[in-house]
DNA sequence: CTGTTAGCGCGTTCAA
DNA sequence: TTGAACGCGCTAACAG
């Protein structure tokens, strides 16, 4: 490996300052074409890269992005990494992406890393185990800005984008009473979670309002899977009170629970209706179709990146509180 | 926003020299166990973080690995990111993901990024449109280490960690054959990524070594997506000779092909069979449920993990040749 | 238009 | 055991 050349280097080739080239490097008005020229030949010719670390040492902001999410493998998730990914390149930023794999721990570590490095902002989505936002607020105090979207830290005064988990699960829970349900199960994530916390809000009021007695609330600490879908449904058809109707929080998750119900000859819709929170392309593929709440994904990517890229401008300060809801929709299908 | 605490600040507040809090901070022995229990507390207090830009700006690396995938949308992608991002937790690195969104630009605007801010590491798997290879070349240059997986650059010289794409195409194609297939077409990406290009010669001496007539490589030059699917079923359906049997490089392009099927009214596997690489959830929740050749995600994150691992501490250095081969297999289900 | 100088935060000399 | 001084690569301020 061959020592990294630097801009003294290109200096010392072509007998001018180091300063010279630095000004030529960055299209400085106040030096000659002719020795800009030189210099960006001679740059090229040596493939220069600007060092970074050196640039950043001095203060000046980066252009990378950190995108922190809770695990990459979900469709929600892995579309807005996409989305924000495309976003950012067409305005001049890099996104670089994190996955807390849903454990405080890691979350901590990567935000430490984030601070260490000077990004130049961060949006994020918290980990189910996520209890605690001091290491969030250490952002602030290292003046990075932050945009919370889906899974925030209510504690947090920072822009965030929310989708109307209440209304729509509310929304969801009047349409299956509508349609003669009466035992309907929910099957969601830890109450401390906004997100979670809103579905289970909506779906007990609906219950209140309708005046039905069955209340089944099963809280998934762990990641959703296929298996954990499985073993649910287990749970839930072995008890006295069986559920005519399951809302679930993921895809995955339901996924496990038709597998289960198909080999317990159970039909569906008739024996028992699902509807899942997520787009994912098994909807479309499983027969019958299922039903499911597709959330905004490219609107909440814009309103994030938005709201990101005006604070790093400092448009907005750092500590600005700022909710943006977004309305998640029901796609109509076959499983209820 | 307060101004960033460093070593001087702490230094200062305690009155001792900054050179004995930086010895303090990193356990170094020639400090008193009482003044380093000062700074460390000092440093807890106002939550002191390391400014990694001038550690590395003195030449020390970080543990930060760049990992470059095509599409994160990908379960492959996305359970080997979700693999590797454990993996390197476990051995103190951090993961940081990075989407070329199969463009050639993008890849090189993070590659250069990347030799900007001086990673430990790279692995990647090149976009589809990646023909030349010049920037991955750069990082030899600057001394960062790199682990190819799955798509490689063929004439760079590094460890490579491949799939046998060629055996399992042409043990594909033969177990078509054997089941009574005749007209079977292969849907992939460009010959110019290794992966397809194997697969397609796989196919290709497979149909030879039987002696069948029919051939049809269809190559798609964009990312797999489902309308894509339907589009490519349309255009297969409607030559004069159609395929009984089709053989494709992904699951979601697959479920395209099966949703227009079921359109066109076709039995799968009567009228069509399908087969598709990948593992996706969807191949179980269809009906009938999908035949697919699985990859070992965790094998090819582990051996990429540890030959990156060991370019890093130097046991191998960069610029060696090393191809590793995992191997596919097929889950045989009921769509041949 | 170009050169000089200083300093960003840190760790590593070398000296006390 | 601690302090002083230097330099990593770069840019901004100032001087010529």
């Amino acid at each position: 490996m061959q020592k990294r050349i630097t801009i003294k280097d290109i200096a010392k080739e072509l007998n001018v300052h180091h300063s010279t080239v630095s000004r030529a490097l960055r299209n400085d008005p106040r030096v000659t074409e002719a020795t800009r020229d030189r210099v960006l030949a001679c740059a090229l010719k040596h493939g220069y890269q600007t060092n970074m670390n050196a640039v950043q040492l001095r203060g000046t902001s980066n252009n990378t992005i950190a995108l922190i999410v809770p695990n990459i493998n979900h469709t929600f998730f892995s579309d807005i990494v996409s989305q924000l990914t495309n976003l950012a390149y067409t305005k001049g930023y890099i996104i670089s992406v994190f996955q807390s794999n849903e454990d405080y721990e890691q979350e901590v570590g990567i935000v430490n890393t984030i601070i260490k490095q000077n990004y130049a902002g961060v949006i994020a989505s918290i980990s189910k185990n996520t209890t605690d936002s001091k290491h969030f607020n250490l952002l602030r105090t290292f003046g990075i800005p932050l945009v919370f979207f889906d899974r925030v830290c209510n504690d947090i005064k920072t822009p965030k984008v929310l989708v109307n988990n209440y209304e729509i699960t509310f929304q969801v829970v009047e349409y299956l009473i509508e349609n003669g349900y009466k035992r309907i199960a929910n099957l969601t994530g830890p109450t401390h979670i906004n997100v979670f916390n809103d579905r289970q809000r909506g779906y007990a009021d609906a219950l209140k309002k309708h005046n039905l007695d069955y209340q089944h609330q099963m809280v998934i600490k762990d990641d959703f899977t296929i298996e954990l879908g499985v073993e649910s449904l287990n749970e839930l058809m072995s008890e006295i009170e069986k559920p005519d109707a399951i809302i679930s929080s993921s895809i995955i998750l339901t996924i496990g629970l038709v597998v289960r119900a198909r080999e317990m000859s159970l039909k569906i819709p008739k024996d028992l209706a699902f509807i899942a929170f997520g787009n994912h392309i098994s909807s479309l593929i499983m027969q019958p179709q299922l039903t499911s709440i597709s959330q905004p994904e490219n609107e909440i990517s814009e309103l994030s990146f938005d709201l990101l890229d005006k604070m790093i401008n400092k448009e907005i300060p750092i500590g600005t509180e700022c909710t943006k809801v977004v309305k998640a929709q029901i796609d109509y299908r076959e499983s209820c």
